[in-house]
DNA sequence: GGGATTGTTTAAAT
DNA sequence: GATTTAAACAATCC
């Protein structure tokens, strides 16, 4: 569940610690985590240095000398781990944080570090790239903006004419990069903005304030380090404390902490949507 | 063992 | 054709 927030903090962490790491070697516990050649991916990464690492949507991209990219998608339940030098290594698999059995791939650094994917329900993904091959990758091209830099004219723009409904356009990843259904939730909620609202009933009004709201959340959740009610780490396994935050997203059934009113759970989009009745009536 | 979990893709419907 | 919705999929936990 790694939504922008996280997946920032985490691309954040590896920039910091893997910049100018040379990769010496990569072994590999889950073949099928590789998308493309295991072989040719594994020969790629071989000797090249981390020039960079940053976040696009909830990508992780890790650019490498002569003109690769390292890319990592984590999706539900994927974690990258950067362990120190002194680290020991247990190349068993057992019981050790480093190298458990979640663990799917492990870098080994010159000088002497390891970055170590590990992704319990094994939906994440790693594929490394070239620039070109990255430009015209169609899921990277089609992202749309980053919420983050994102000015209030553009924003209602990216709605203009679409009857969907307004939580399932803010997951929507080409219409908006990173939000995923934590932050959708909690955003609308902020504003007063019902989940299954039509797009086009929205007024100007709606969606400065829902702008507003969905800045406001994920900056919140960046200062907090991130959302972790379930398995969220940074790359040093550290824990954020957004969760604590949460008004809506989880707490079906209880209620509202700013009215009271018992919190309603419906399906939007095909997920779990947790909505207050009364801050967001439908209009 | 069925249901819930989520982001994304694909197919079907409008 | 474009847009929208639903179903399918990945694997695991409870």
């Amino acid at each position: 569940m790694p939504e922008l927030p996280e997946v920032e903090i985490i691309a954040q962490g590896l920039n910091n610690f893997l910049q100018g790491l040379v990769i010496r070697d990569l072994t590999i516990y889950y073949p099928k985590c590789i998308q493309g050649p295991v072989q040719e991916y594994k020969k790629q990464v071989q000797s090249k240095e981390v020039l960079e690492v940053h976040r696009r949507g909830k990508l992780v991209i890790m650019r490498l000398s002569t003109g690769l990219n390292l890319v990592f998608h984590l999706k539900m339940t994927g974690k990258l781990l950067f362990f120190a030098q002194d680290t020991r290594v247990d190349h068993t698999r057992v019981n050790h944080t480093c190298v458990n059995h979640q663990t799917r791939l492990l870098f080994c650094f010159q000088p002497r570090a390891y970055l170590c994917f590990q992704d319990l329900r094994k939906f994440g993904y790693t594929c490394c790239l070239t620039d070109q091959e990255l430009q015209h990758w169609p899921f990277y091209r089609d992202l749309g903006p980053e919420p983050l830099q994102l000015h209030h004219d553009d924003f209602a723009a990216l709605f203009k004419g679409r009857r969907a409904r307004i939580k399932a356009l803010l997951l929507d990843q080409k219409v908006l990069a990173g939000i995923g259904n934590i932050y959708a939730d909690e955003s609308l909620f902020l504003a007063g903005i019902h989940p299954a609202t039509p797009a086009d009933q929205l007024k100007e009004n709606d969606f400065f304030r829902l702008l507003v709201a969905l800045q406001r959340v994920l900056r919140k959740a960046l200062d907090l380090g991130g959302s972790s009610f379930s398995d969220y780490v940074n790359s040093l396994g550290e824990r954020g404390s957004f969760q604590d935050h949460f008004q809506v997203y989880g707490r079906g059934g209880r209620s509202c902490k700013h009215c009271g009113t018992s919190l309603e759970r419906i399906r939007v989009a095909g997920r779990s949507t947790v909505f207050c009745p009364r801050c967001q009536p439908v209009r």
